[in-house]
DNA sequence: CAGACTAATGACAATATTGTCATAATGCAA
DNA sequence: TTGCATTATGACAATATTGTCATTAGTCTG
């Protein structure tokens, strides 16, 4: 049994240096001769010693802590994001707290601020739609927590956003049913006032533009993210006289409401009507066909986020530059070449 | 700006009491005198004091903090526990660490004893699978951490186990079959192997047998928990010669492959087949008709087992009575009376 | 080679809390 | 009132780490 504490001192004694040089090597520090840091990070693995964020937190400069709150309907999106978070907080020697707020809930401020200052946060993660909350930023600004934002609508004000270019996805997707073909392409917007259904619409007029293909009014259908407005959606637009070839769905759950609606129809997915979806939900490949769509880097984002907030936040702080990670075009069952 | 710091040395100041003697109260240990304690408990107000578990931790004895691990591919069901503990966690003045684990990976067993050991816990919740791994608890008893499992097969050995009572659900749900005039009813079974699927095709043949209805061989199909198994069993069930007039899936996935099964067949769901799922996961409203089925009371269960982790497993150890709390028949539009 | 500067290292205090042990106050029986 | 037991309280050490400042070693410049 070699469990043996592992604690600094430990580590120092076996080096045969002073406790604080060995600090020093562990927290990186300058002003360490390579010969005695080699020692010590030797005698680091040797006892396989790992800081205590306790002690560390007790002395009370940083607390090694990031926090992540949520209040979202959609639980793939949040576990997803949580293992980005805890994978990365992980990698750089930090701990994760997760709370659940409510966004409309009159006591979530005093909550939050209660977590921030009680727990001492080097920084928080916020998810939408919490991260378009002006009075969530107050409060962090106020107690001047660095806070970085995810797939935040751009109008809201102060602190980085990182995330994914949805209109550059939604283009991607649009070019993949034109270049199969097909020209009349119907168009199922999410909940009004997102700001990624904003973006995501965005990409797809911008692609059309491009093609010189005209978007018909008809073809639009304001949706709100939900399997039944998608089988609504659908219903509408097969209902028409000329119906749309294809059918772009800013969700994966609309898409697949679609897709019940074709079948209703005795259509055949993607023979006679190609769909596809945006999220690369879970849902995307249980139905059947399985749905083409784009997926989110979501672990991606929140890792980003995490390094972000820990290590270089203060140097980027002043170029506005929010960083969006690559996503990815996944082509499945549901689109096929126009016939 | 009244931030004024809040530690244990102010409110003993403010009360004229040593810390320690602030410490006790706090800590509602006894020996303190009404008044000294009516005192202190004033100051802690005054300065609204919240004792700082960096502190607590770094001293050793309690560390205040739970870990909850998990590995489970249904986001939902995580989501849920989350949000069960961490509202207990806050409500006993504890902190939660979520910790994703891989339950195959072989590292898997390293990086568990190293959180137990390095953050200190003070227990761990084990939900579903890892509740079954024998090498897991092998490594909280011998690093002597209590936990709870979470739903666990009665099989796997040793601790406390809080879950629902799976038999009695299924039971509840075969009767309100039998209840609508059905007799040949369809089950489908889980994953091979799974504790709940056993669990749950008990009760549906305890109901059965107790009111004399015999169970068709061809009436039982061997799935997997997904939306495709369901598909599968469903056409399977309606190309019988005599199909059954009601079908009870394990879980709602698969209930919801059935109801796709039926759509594609034309047949109206509940008039023509009446469609049962488990669980009440969100695809249980996002189909149409939506589900009849079983809600489990999943963010009581977390709830209930940090409670138990926190306050009284000492005394419940020996009686091995694992607390089961009471699920709700939610019966929406996918079952009808027979016709 | 002296002087000055820089790099490397360590001693010690500080952090907020709890555990141990000693002391003071109180109650009660003889 | 004395003696004894109990209750109430506090002084002090301990926890693992980081920050401050001082000291030593090493290097460069003239």
């Amino acid at each position: 049994m070699n469990q043996k504490k592992s604690t600094l001192a430990s580590v120092a004694q076996l080096a045969g240096v002073s406790i604080k040089t060995a600090s020093r090597v562990v927290r990186r520090e300058p002003n360490v001769s390579a010969s005695t840091r080699h020692r010590v990070e030797e005698a680091m693995r040797e006892v396989s010693y790992r800081p205590s964020i306790a002690a560390r937190a007790t002395v009370g400069t940083r607390s090694y802590l990031i926090g992540l709150v949520f209040d979202n309907p959609n639980s793939n999106y949040i576990v997803d994001l949580l293992r980005g978070a805890m994978h990365q907080t992980r990698e750089e020697g930090y701990h994760l707290i997760v709370e659940p707020i409510r966004s409309q809930d009159t006591s979530m401020i005093h909550e939050l601020r209660r977590l921030v200052v009680q727990s001492n946060l080097d920084g928080i993660v916020l998810p939408p739609p919490i991260c378009d909350l002006p009075e969530v930023l107050e409060v962090l600004k106020e107690q001047s927590t660095p806070y970085v934002k995810i797939a935040s609508s751009e109008s809201s004000s102060g602190g980085l956003s990182v995330g994914m270019d949805d209109v550059s996805a939604a283009m991607a997707m649009t070019s993949h049913l034109t270049d199969l073909g097909h020209t009349d392409i119907g168009f199922i917007l999410g909940r009004q006032g997102t700001a990624t259904t904003s973006r995501r619409f965005e990409g797809f007029q911008r692609a059309m533009r491009e093609r010189r293909i005209a978007v018909k009014p008809e073809y639009i259908y304001e949706g709100d993210y939900t399997f039944k407005a998608g089988l609504l959606a659908g219903e509408q637009f097969l209902n028409l006289a000329s119906p749309p070839s294809a059918i772009f769905a800013s969700n994966d759950e609309m898409a697949a409401g679609v897709t019940m609606a074709a079948l209703r129809r005795n259509l055949v997915v993607p023979d006679d009507i190609s769909i596809a979806g945006f999220d690369d939900s879970p849902i995307s490949t249980m139905i059947w066909p399985p749905l083409t769509t784009i997926r989110q880097p979501i672990q991606a984002i929140s890792q980003k986020a995490i390094s972000l907030l820990i290590n270089d936040l203060r140097e980027i702080e002043n170029e506005d530059a929010n960083p969006t990670l690559p996503f990815d075009l996944i082509v499945r069952g549901s689109t096929a070449p126009h016939q």
